[in-house]
DNA sequence: CGATTAATTCAATTGAGTTGAGTTAACACG
DNA sequence: CGTGTTAACTCAACTCAATTGAATTAATCG
């Protein structure tokens, strides 16, 4: 259980908009734009939203100067003058991921191009927060060394990824707790070993996140992402918004009762490294490390594929519920597990027929594997904190 | 199974802001503070919007000037010169609001200040798309006859409430389905037929809406409601907004499979009108009317309390997931059924303590009944047009 | 009654998008 | 090869709406 800073629910509240606001409320949608589309030129973009020319144009002057978009050449295509393109200038800036697990952090430096310049990870005895304190300074300072002059000095923030659930729930008491963590307020006390702004995120909505900015969900507005973790997370995004709920904790999947082996049963003791653990544990064979399940995928071990034939219901069922209750484009699964093993489950998984999802015409699959791997949570991290400088919101300037 | 117009996910593209876009946002805005307040004055909505005085004063000077607010005197509190009060103006605006059954049609006319105007049912034979277009015309006339004057002649559109799921799915075939909807666009032909903008939901959203704009819900701006129709169907909301899903097929909650009467059955099989009407079959007695069902809750039928003994472990589980899944701030019970009913299910339903929201500091209840009673389903359908004109976004003006 | 506090208004200013005319650079057709 | 067409882009004047700061009004406090 991790501090939660307020025991009332999240409020955004919006403020009035005036020209300041509408200002910059156009530039990260133009920046956005041009993340979307990759290259593009001026006269796209004002198509695109709805403004002039004129008023992109400006835009795009003060994005150039400010070293957020490059040019890169003009597009020929059919008459007229041929556009300018802009890509989003890789030395605009960067953000960093920063994944607290209870014995290890992760690190990773992410350009707001979409590079994943550096990542790190630490052994660490215990994550508390005093030891985390000390460490992150050092680290920080490491990632930023490894891309000096190519990220440019422009750190947009930090994403850290927690375990969840935030606050006292009725979930408190599970093994992934981080110990000392539940006194504190975890943002000012990471905010200040860090001095950048941080964005506290449980590790299956900083996945989902890693995958629409980074990942195979780009350009894919609504959809949900199983993380294989510890446990069984599930991230939300639903119209290019991650949901968290009111109080940060939605997505507890691991927790719904499905029917595996017979019997009613949380979705996390059939779908997670937990349960694979225990699976292989009982076959006399370890599986705590990633390399290690690599190794049993190659050579096919027989434990390992029971283990996948009994949890592949298990996740249907699981997809099933989610697929009805959101009607997502999609479903990812991924997290902190081989890719092989993502795809053998996802291979195995017969998606059922009555869901709303099984509609006739679909330009995505019902399922699909994560593409950003054994990174995915701090990677996630810092896409967080990317996404926000490339969604539009109208926000009083703190 | 009712006609989609598209087959691809929403799309409701943001727009760049302009000094235009800028005041139609703020005007909403300051719409929504009034609504949100009862009654408050320029001063204080400027503190919460973080617009200067001057910008507020400017635009309730508008907004008294169109007949949206009233002047409702002045407040003395402490020093200062008081500050005068502004509140919804009655005859500000209507929206229509209309429910297509199978077996009959609903209608309500709501005033922007929350009043229900006028509320009537119809029964028809076939509910399918010629009856319906020859019917609202007349009916619709007949609600803004009684209360011309009243609500003035500003109807800002209507909301249609007709069951999903919308588009192929997985679940077509549901017993629920209107005949006759599904190869036409069933948004035009509504258009057509009342000469009015349509907004197409289905009952639980629709009813959500119903409890956040008119009912139990204000103020609350994450939650779920779990809609007692034919079926079972589940309204979410986010962050004050409606969460459709990709394909506005979200909430089809009564798929979920749950432990019922000892096997494992879809939740609706348990909680539902269709669920009790078996029920009270096998026991010799109907269940078909709203006022049957009052007069069996009163006598204390004996068959009516045992299905209240069985569905509200079922409810139980469903409950379990979607605060798992959503960490609503609470979860509303209602829909076509009476109070009585709806409160005595919630009372028999022990909540499981293993989700997130059995927190210990809670400021609403978990669980609540919804108080828009049967016409529920209109009564939302208009809210859901009266909410659009209280929440600020940016967008062309077509 | 004067000082203080707070709401409101007035008038001038500012920021940012729009408009419309003009320029540039490609293609297409004779 | 030149002229017309098309489309991207730019310049300068304009407009809309919010901000700023001073002034006004109306209440309470001492």
């Amino acid at each position: 259980m991790v501090h939660s800073p307020a025991n009332h629910a999240y409020g955004q509240r919006t403020s009035g908009s005036n020209a300041e606001r509408s200002r910059a409320f156009n530039r990260s949608l133009v920046l956005g734009k041009v993340r979307e589309a990759g290259a593009t030129g001026r006269a796209q973009i004002a198509r695109d939203t709805g403004l002039s020319t004129q008023a992109v144009s400006n835009i795009i002057g003060d994005l150039v100067a400010d070293g957020w978009l490059h040019e890169a050449g003009k597009r020929n295509e059919g008459r007229g003058q041929p556009a300018m393109q802009y890509t989003i200038a890789p030395c605009a800036g960067a953000a960093l991921g920063i994944e607290i697990r209870p014995a290890a952090v992760l690190i990773a430096l992410v350009g707001v191009d979409g590079q994943t310049l550096f990542t790190e990870r630490v052994a660490v005895d215990t994550a508390n927060p005093q030891t985390v304190h000390k460490l992150l300074p050092g680290l920080c300072t490491r990632a930023l060394k490894h891309c000096a002059g190519k990220a440019g000095e422009r750190i947009l923030g930090a994403g850290v990824v927690m375990p969840g659930p935030f606050g006292a729930t009725g979930l408190d008491g599970a093994p992934s707790d981080l110990p000392g963590w539940a006194q504190i307020d975890a943002q000012a006390h990471l905010e200040d070993a860090l001095g950048l702004p941080v964005t506290i995120e449980n590790d299956a909505n900083a996945a989902a996140m890693a995958e629409r900015v980074l990942g195979v969900a780009q350009g894919i507005d609504t959809f949900a992402y199983l993380y294989f973790g510890t446990g069984l997370g599930l991230g939300l995004v639903a119209g290019g918004t991650l949901q968290r709920g009111a109080f940060g904790n939605a997505g507890e999947i691991g927790h719904v009762p499905v029917l595996y082996r017979g019997a009613l049963q949380p979705l996390e003791q059939a779908v997670s490294r937990m349960a694979l653990q225990r699976h292989m544990h009982a076959a006399r064979r370890s599986a705590d490390r990633v390399e290690v399940l690599q190794d049993l995928l190659v050579e096919k071990h027989p434990a390992l594929l029971q283990w996948l034939d009994d949890a592949a219901p298990a996740l249907s069922q699981g997809i099933a519920i989610v697929e009805n209750l959101l009607d997502p484009q999609t479903v990812v699964l991924g997290g902190a597990v081989p890719q092989e093993l993502v795809e053998a489950l996802i291979a195995r998984t017969a998606l059922s027929p009555r869901t709303v999802s099984n509609r006739p015409h679909r330009s995505h699959d019902r399922l699909i594997a994560g593409t950003c791997g054994r990174m995915t949570a701090p990677r996630g991290a810092a896409a967080l904190v990317i996404n926000t400088a490339f969604t539009p919101h109208i926000a009083a300037i703190a």
